[in-house]
DNA sequence: CACTGTTCTGGACCATGGGTCCACTTGTCA
DNA sequence: TGACAAGTGGACCCATGGTCCAGAACAGTG
């Protein structure tokens, strides 16, 4: 993935601020690839067809998001930002100040509804043989990480985060949801029985 | 996946075999891809490089395995063969004999260290975003739906059941090992603990 | 307003990799 | 040995991510 600078508001020393042309590209892009997700899905979301939508080259999208993987992840980043915001600074019990096992808990239940919610986007994100996790996903794994050792010191916090990150995994939601039709709310209790051996292990 | 007459060595009525020189490049064809994959890893595994390796051309791969998949499935089939032996005919506690909870526990420390033992094939084997489960891992998934059902028929089986087989994706494995440096057992003790809710229901 | 350097733009172009096609070759069976 | 199905190889097609660069558009400056 290429560093960009990101859609920050202020410039900092010695930089100059995106051109004005150039930002409103930036928005007709991000506009035109949240559409065309929304009407055909993650397979469709490739960068011709995002730069034909928006009415601009396709010389353009490479040059504002760098390539795929950054398009994705401002993408991303545009929703995760809340909720990256509820479980670090929210109300318990997605926020701090309620137990480890009770914030796990929330975590997932709220990552699924995320994830279900924006599927084809979620998808469309996911990088196929990552070798490094991608930042937006990184996050997560680091907030997963904190609260399993809290809740067990014993276990290898960063294997059990990216065991959970993993199960919850778009691939696996989608299929569940479009082979088997399983609802939002299904996901969500098995996923929380899942963790049970976790949230529930000093209570036996 | 295109269907193909799978390595079966009796032909059925009707069927005629599958002519000498064409086994013997499909044996070529499968030796060239495993030293493929050990030597260059998964990355290398392309229609074109097998079929250099194996000295045919690229149509004679196809028309043995269909495409990719095809290809990579029969490299599974080829070690899924004695895993699923063991876990539907072999002795306790991967085979039938010990309770579920123990099976399914069995079940995932050997699966993971086969995985691990032959990652950059399962990698190769990752279908990006499969609206269905290969025929390989489909197996897997309803041995699985089968335990977890038998520990708690109140759960989804087949929503946990793609939980798990997820969380053990050979992604996961492979950064747990490649960025992190995880070794094989404490990711089997930390799988092992993440189920601790499921195996260990009935004794709180 | 005109000038000028920087940024931005678009689409032709490239590389890669899966998959198809089909004229030609080679086993197999009678 | 002849005939025919099966098998073969590699040129070809196509989608897609990504690069390049000549020219256009913008934003400070006098």
């Amino acid at each position: 993935m290429v560093k960009i600078d990101s859609a920050r508001e202020l410039p900092m020393a010695g930089e100059r601020r995106e051109r004005s042309d150039a930002a409103a590209n930036r928005e007709r892009i991000l506009c035109a690839a949240r559409k065309l997700l929304a009407e055909q899905g993650s397979d469709a979301l490739t960068m011709q067809a995002v730069a034909t939508a928006a009415g601009v080259g396709k010389g353009t999208v490479f040059h504002r998001f760098g390539d795929r993987e950054g398009l994705t992840q401002a993408l991303l980043d545009d929703y995760m930002r809340d909720f990256q915001d509820a479980f670090l600074h929210g109300p318990p019990p997605l926020g701090p100040g309620a137990p480890a096992s009770e914030r796990l808990e929330a975590f997932v239940i709220e990552f699924i509804k995320l994830q279900a919610d924006h599927l084809e986007l979620a998808l469309a994100a996911e990088v196929p043989v990552s070798r490094e996790l991608a930042p937006v996903y990184a996050t997560l794994a680091i907030h997963i990480s904190a609260l399993v050792h809290e809740i067990d010191p014993t276990l290898d916090e960063t294997v059990l985060a990216g065991f959970i990150l993993s199960a919850m995994a778009p691939p696996v939601l989608s299929r569940m949801r479009s082979v088997l039709g399983v609802d939002t709310a299904t996901l969500q209790v098995n996923a929380r029985a899942l963790l049970h051996g976790l949230t529930r292990a000093g209570e036996c």
